[in-house]
DNA sequence: TTGAAAGCGCTAACAC
DNA sequence: GTGTTAGCGCTTTCAA
């Protein structure tokens, strides 16, 4: 692999210096025309392309955003992480996508290449554990926005997950749904469970007696051992939810797989909804119920929010932004078997 | 944001030369515990970072691994590079990750950015129109894999699309179906489509007289009004066929959803055929029969192979592997409504 | 309008 | 063992 040509390549080709050359690239002014031209030339005729890393290196600063995900394989991130890429290759951003797995220990590594990478700044989408590592990126004045979820310590925007979560419970009870199961998972960042589990309670009028299953190992789309067994354990038990209300679509299409498997119903014996609105979720064959969340402007406003940090500096004030979610009625939702007593308010079909 | 501290810092605070913390930092040899354990510390007072610009600038090269995808959104590329990322990592290497929207313009683009940041190399997994791409980067002696489709001019690894679209469609052959749609998309990089139509002609018999349906805009996991005028149109002609064979799980999906909005049931009326074994496919309530890639492998490979010739350089021999795809065969296929004359061979339930 | 020169932070000979 | 030095390819003053 021969050395590729460098900017004096292209001088000694041109006859003229390498300053020159630099400016004719940059599209710095002070060039005449006949000048840029021959430059232009002997770039063309060389192939000449500049070395980022020379160029980056020199201006003590990168046109290159790191992006984390904790996992690609969720369509949620991935569709977030194509969009994202996109808004920021329009701003002549070229970015670094890194997947964590969800592990505190991947997570470190990858972001501190990404900062050895000298990246401009830091948007992540999920992070593993407490979060310490904002702290960390924070205190380092690392240009970070955190998209599609909460955060209070730095610029980030994310739907009102305890206003979605409860307008999606609320559908449930309106439909007669008195005893519903919250299904978390480990695949959801730990604040946002939270968030969206305490958007459940608020629903159901701040009971603490629902049932919760918890997913530590949760299955990709098959129906999983854990899963049944919790799912039997709470509908076997005394007065059985007759709706779940999940954390994301991927623990809901599991559900909706095992609940099957197990001989329930849906949306006949229980009603299932979900959080996000990946594309399967709108499948005819799926149809399921579940809180969308906007991904253009998600990505949209990370990158902005991003840049402007980038530009402004640590001292800008914070930018929280708060996007609305919308709940999306699909067929895995219906009136529970039996509605105890009377009507339930203002239920639909 | 301060700037950070460089090895010059970590130098004097330690009270040695740059050079001896280069020499610690590199884990080079020639340096005595006493002295490692002064520039260590200094390191973890100043909270030093390498600075990965430079030491790439001045060894003249990288340990950034490009990845060119056309669309993330399709999972089964967003899991590819989710492994291959992982295997990167492994190894050592950082990805930077692009989409291209299977556009040529933004194809180009991209991979300019990754050329002019000097990656080490680029594995492929898709590219836009004929692939001129490849034979540019082959020319300018850039290291290049491709890995889930084929292709001549580089070192590659992705299965025997021929062969595996053969089998799947002799399943059908042996269900008893003989007149048979190719269902061809856009979304599908043009040599592997052809690939995986003449292995489906291979098990008709070389019979040129099947219908395909091509889809320029295909939509996403939805149905979609041009598919399903293609359908519609297919299927009210003269002979229409009993199945389809897609090109990949994306279109067999959306068929299926069409094919079920126009009131024709699958499996019972007509059957469907994916390829790719995107995880979707696996749920119970979609149930695609279709071809399975081994992934891991693809990964896996991709990355030793790129990593090779990296190593190796552009005097190495092309290294070309094969990789069995697996037939899964699940609800979405079955017999014909009625078997015209006789037996089908050897056919299943 | 162009050129000369001083680095950016680091590695890798090569001296000591 | 440790220090000195010469760049890597580029941008950016500052002179000419």
């Amino acid at each position: 692999m021969r050395k590729p040509p460098t900017i004096l390549d292209v001088a000694e080709t041109s006859g003229v210096s390498k300053s020159t050359v630099s400016n004719v690239i940059r599209g710095a002014g002070n060039v005449s025309s006949t000048t840029r031209d021959r430059v232009l030339e002997a770039v063309a005729q060389l192939g000449y392309r500049p070395n980022a890393l020379a160029r980056n290196l020199v201006r003590q600063r990168t046109s290159t955003l790191g992006l984390v995900v904790g996992d690609l394989a969720n369509p949620f991130y991935s569709e977030l992480a194509k969009l994202i890429e996109a808004c920021a290759s329009e701003a002549g951003y070229t970015t670094m996508i890194c997947n964590t797995d969800g592990r505190a220990e991947g997570e470190r590594a990858r972001v501190e290449s990404l900062l050895e990478h000298r990246v401009a700044g830091i948007l992540m989408l999920q992070f593993s554990g407490d979060g310490a590592i904002v702290g960390e990126l924070l205190a380092q004045d690392v240009p970070l926005v955190v998209a599609s979820c909460w955060e209070e310590r730095s610029d980030c925007v994310a739907v009102d997950d305890v206003a979605a979560a409860r307008r999606a419970v609320e559908h449930l009870v309106a439909l007669g749904h008195e005893r519903i199961a919250y299904v978390s998972s480990a695949l959801v960042e730990p604040a946002t469970d939270r968030a969206r589990q305490l958007g459940f309670r608020q629903a159901l009028g701040g009971a603490d007696t629902q049932p919760v299953v918890r997913l530590e190992h949760p299955a990709y789309l098959r129906s999983d051992t854990d899963l049944r067994a919790a799912v039997e354990r709470v509908l076997d038990g005394p007065d059985p939810p007759t709706a779940f209300f999940c954390s994301n679509d991927l623990v809901a299409v599991d559900l909706l797989e095992t609940l099957e498997q197990a001989g329930v119903a849906v949306p006949a014996a229980v009603s299932v909804v979900g959080f996000d609105d990946i594309a399967l979720a709108g499948l005819a064959r799926v149809g399921l119920t579940t809180v969308a969340q906007p991904t253009d402007e998600l990505a949209r406003r990370g990158v902005e929010l991003l840049l402007r940090r980038i530009e402004g500096g640590a001292d800008l004030p914070l930018d929280q932004r708060r996007l609305e979610a919308r709940l999306v009625v699909r067929a895995s939702t219906a009136r529970p078997p039996r509605v105890a007593g009377g009507t339930a308010s203002g239920a639909s079909a």
